[in-house]
DNA sequence: AATATTACCAACCGCAAATGA
DNA sequence: GTCATTTGCGGTTGGTAATAT
């Protein structure tokens, strides 16, 4: 068994890209379009592996990278969604316009890892640094296993079309819409999932529309989040489940027990606090301030996926 | 001036998901 | 449904420039 490489390396090469590369793949580029990247180096007559020349093209020729140095709101923005996604790089870069997956990895590890650290912020967790580790009931990251003890054993099923298939959704929209089923945590102790779009950053709640006509469980009710002072808001494509409080609203008592079958869904968890909404049980606020969560109690569990 | 260390970032590698036959 | 292939992602490496000794 076992798969053919991906290219001849015996004929390929390797390292840095010459400006004669370069303008062969550019040019091949802007004349076939991006795709088909095994034949791609032949074609375009490229000693070069399929791989290299999609990751040279991606990461340094694409025409609407932004270079340069980042700024302050892309180190908060790039901070916050890592808080939120964990090394999720494409992800990240999905929502920030002109940069690379590759570009904000880097600097992710050169910079921002330091200047959290500067500030006493553990770069992986997000939690200060000064805060004595905890055993048992430490917090999950987005790193860890997703393992809640909140929702049934079985993975939650799929999402109703449209969902976010697709990765890459990067569009900023002016007002949130979250579609969600109607949190009457209480008398539903089950799973509870819709498919939206939730938008984090400097936004408070405005209104609730409340189109629930489809006694089903409430499929369909629409909050807006909107009301944006300022133009720093995430616009975060997310599947989102909801689960019941833990006890007593402690984030901590939220630390899972086993459920494997979440995490291999992608799924992670946030966790609501008296008046917001935080990553993983813990950790800073993700923007979502000011309100009580979609009428969820401080405790309630948010599973989402990207 | 020479050498060592650190910082940066482009590129590579391995793996897994997605896709197609 | 199975297998082969392609694509994309995240971790890591290696070369080079900048800075310190």
């Amino acid at each position: 068994m076992g798969r053919s490489p991906c290219c001849e390396k015996a004929h390929t090469n390797k390292g840095a890209w010459t400006k004669e590369e370069d303008d062969k793949l550019v040019a091949y580029i802007r004349s076939h379009g991006e795709g088909c990247w095994r034949s791609l180096p032949k074609a375009a007559g490229l000693l070069r592996c399929g791989k290299s020349c999609r990751l040279r093209w991606i990461n340094y020729l694409r025409p609407d990278l932004k270079r340069g140095n980042f700024t302050e709101d892309e180190d908060e923005v790039i901070i916050k969604l890592h808080s939120l996604l964990g090394n999720k790089w494409s992800l990240i870069a999905g929502r920030l316009p002109g940069r690379t997956d590759n570009e904000i990895k880097n600097y992710w590890n050169t910079h921002i890892r330091r200047k959290l650290l500067n500030r006493g912020i553990d770069p992986a967790t997000h939690r200060p640094i000064s805060e004595p580790p905890t055993t048992t009931t430490n917090p999950p990251s987005p790193h860890d296993p997703i393992t809640p003890t909140t929702i049934p054993t079985t993975p939650p099923p799929p999402p109703p079309p449209p969902t976010t298939t697709t990765t890459r959704t990067a569009t900023a929209t002016a007002t949130t819409t979250i579609s969600f089923a109607p949190p009457k945590l209480e008398d539903n102790p089950g799973v509870i999932i819709k498919v939206g779009t939730i938008e984090f950053g400097k936004c408070k709640q405005e209104k609730l529309e409340g189109d629930d006509d489809q006694g089903d469980g409430g499929k369909g009710s629409v909050l807006r989040v909107g009301h944006h002072e300022e133009t720093k808001c995430l616009d975060l494509s997310l599947e989102l489940k909801i689960s019941p409080p833990s006890h007593h609203g402690d984030k901590r008592s939220l630390a899972p027990s086993t459920k494997p079958s979440i995490l291999m869904n992608g799924w992670g968890k946030l966790a609501c606090g008296s008046n917001n909404l935080s990553m993983n049980g813990g950790g800073e606020c993700v923007g979502v301030a000011g309100y009580d969560f979609l009428g969820l109690r401080q405790g309630s569990v948010l599973y989402y996926r990207s």
